[in-house]
DNA sequence: TGACAATATTACTAATCTGCAATATTATCC
DNA sequence: GGATAATATTGCAGATTAGTAATATTGTCA
């Protein structure tokens, strides 16, 4: 079906796409989520691989949980989070190639 | 290639990709989107099909112009608004898709 | 040129968000 | 139970944001 025949969005689902692009709309929060890509970690891990503090991670490691985008199970003394919805990266592909198709044509139009 | 062998994306491609979401993030601006999918429109057709005051509307405008989601073009005493990149509804398609997932596996756990 | 219509911008308030330090919670091990 | 380790939560300061009214800009037409 062609796009421009598909429905529109309703203003409720509207809301909520806007509230699933805001819990990805922050660099730490895709840094997290970028680094449980390979395997999923502890938070310790997390914060190993990404750098930011403890806490911060802990905090939006809640933020994306409650978005559905990544799961928790406890395992022992510490917790283990997992990607919980791989479309995430689909998403962030689709983005990043429209940036670099942006750029690119921004190089273009110098010239 | 399976996703788990494609590469990881770069800090900065993770700060541009968060800052696309972010301009994603406001049901305003993706209600502006969505009554701009069916056809170009004037400012002012703007804010009659999405009920938003004009200078909301216009603010809206210039950060999805900003961020390389629709464009402008100035015909006579208006501006025309058109999508610059349709893939947004993509990723609200894709988005929308992993709610409606999500709403009915919870009305599944509550049986 | 002057009046008018369409759009953009500015200044502002209220609300929200990030990152942090400190503290609370939860589980393990002695 | 008490000490310790891992994680979550809370309270807070600084920054950012949405929506609005008022104003500025830009183009049209007489």
């Amino acid at each position: 079906m062609p796009r421009s025949l598909s429905k529109d969005f309703s203003p409720v689902q509207l809301q909520g796409i806007a509230e699933m692009f805001a819990s990805l709309s922050d660099g730490s929060r895709l840094t997290i989520l970028n680094s449980l890509r390979t395997s999923p970690a502890f938070v310790s891990e997390i914060c190993l691989r990404t750098g930011l503090k403890q806490a911060n991670v802990s905090k939006q490691l809640g933020i994306l949980r409650r978005a559905g985008l990544v799961q928790s199970r406890r395992q022992g003394n510490q917790i283990k989070y997992s990607i919980r919805e791989p479309m995430v990266f689909d998403l962030c592909g689709i983005v990043c190639r429209k940036l670099r198709r942006d750029a690119r044509q921004r190089v273009v139009m110098l010239h």
